[in-house]
DNA sequence: ATTTACTTTCATTTGCTTTCATTATACAGC
DNA sequence: GCTGTATAATGAAAGCAAATGAAAGTAAAT
């Protein structure tokens, strides 16, 4: 059994059975508990599964307004931090894109100062922390709402975004490595996610230090159709330097 | 059993039963009270729920909180006998458009029980309710945030629209009268609703006795365009025989 | 010869329990 | 109504066993 055939069989446990431990996945496979347990880093890692103390339950297991809160409160200072210096480059009476990640939507605290802004979000999380903000017009696609991200997905309804030219697209992302780009967790987001990369003037990556090196299931951007980075001072250097190679602007904050 | 299910659980519990005690948690999973401690003090801290002493008790997601308390202050008993008689014509795996008045806002709370269900609506406030249900799909037109109502206007974010079938349309309006049929207070607002109007094969009106009789100034709908209008028995019972003579069903409840 | 997949070893971390001093709650007596 | 006391809940600290990640080593494939 190839390790690739192994690791499609763990996800397939996970989502059937809601739960699979190190021990039982071990002798199962005949394999000791390090190589499982190395799969399942790798599988967290693309976030196709959550990893626990003792096995690993599948993604999505948690409630979305838990998941929620608890994304927006991890890595609260860097994001912050990012979302500030993000924000700084907004302009008074631009169109931008917010999209429906937690780094992303910190951004959303910093835009209040702004006049006559634009902002174009598929996430409702967005859409709620700017009501009442009457220098800010919200635009949102059309689509299903997908109950884990809180968010819209569906290609058709960008259609009605077309008129809008929208000078810049904040993207959060699951991994951002030199070569497979951003990254997202499941194909449907990152279908949304690459059409809009389409129809941004420029591409903003906003990613935390943890994001890099990682990769996720679906890519949505290659690294060259990224216009600027910004991320925090404890990204890996030498990645950094990778990305810079290839002619794209990093911050760090 | 891994804390992450045990903690998922507790939320489950809290939710459903709307209080937990931390002696019968720690009989249930078969731990200490100190582990339980610290669970609900992890919850706590996440927001999910509130502790008390010797237990814990749920926290309304924010503006779930906020809209439920709204929604009740305005003829609430009218209000949730209208909705209960209109949930009562939705079917299992039917799709049905929501819109974005506090009276087909009140339809929503009824839908939790049935299957299968697809929910169209403009309104952030209804999909904000029907998140988390897993019975739901949720699926929303694309556009421009109205701050007052909440919901997005746009006629040209319907197309994502045309491919669902939409058996019934539970709609609101500020006014209506034999004449006039239909009526709301803003133009563009309208403008979406007569859109939708046209998609839903059913147009079931939801106004409460205090709609009758009112203009506002764009219509929507023709009385003849409507299947059914649900309203409370204080309706002035002359006007609703002139619009059951134009051959339209009216429930008083 | 080098890469890939895996195992073994081991110091560290995590999750949990137990103990104990402190604090909150209930309620009986005034 | 108040107050004191009994009872229960609490958080902190210490201890323990299982799980873990990192590193070094082994074997097979290329």
């Amino acid at each position: 059994m190839f390790p690739e055939e192994r690791r499609q069989a763990i996800v397939d446990l996970v989502q059937r059975h809601g739960r699979v431990e190190v021990a039982a996945l071990s002798q199962r496979f005949d394999v000791t508990g390090a190589t499982i347990r190395a799969d399942l880093q790798l599988l967290a890692d693309q976030g196709v599964l959550v990893r626990t103390h003792g096995g690993a339950i599948p993604v999505g297991a948690g409630l979305h307004e838990l998941s929620l809160v608890k994304r927006r409160q991890q890595h609260g200072v860097q994001k912050a931090r990012i979302a500030r210096a993000s924000s700084a480059l907004i302009e008074d009476g631009e169109a931008v894109f917010i999209d429906s990640s937690s780094t992303a939507l910190a951004v959303v605290e910093h835009v209040r100062q702004r006049r006559d802004l634009t902002v174009v979000t598929n996430s409702l999380v967005v859409a709620q922390e700017l009501l009442g903000q009457p220098n800010v017009t919200v635009v949102m696609p059309g689509g299903t709402l997908h109950h884990d991200t809180v968010s819209l997905i569906d290609v058709g309804g960008l259609a009605v975004l077309q008129r809008y030219h929208i000078a810049k697209g904040f993207f959060g992302a699951h991994g951002l490595t030199p070569a497979d780009g951003l990254t997202d967790v499941s194909e449907s987001e990152a279908r949304v996610k690459r059409a809009l990369v389409e129809m941004c003037r420029q591409v903003i990556a906003v990613v935390d230090a943890t994001k890099w090196g990682r990769t996720g299931v679906a890519s949505f951007a290659r690294v060259q159709d990224v216009h600027k980075v910004i991320t925090d001072v404890d990204a890996p250097i030498e990645m950094v330097q990778s990305v810079r190679d290839l002619g794209v602007e990093v911050a760090l904050v």
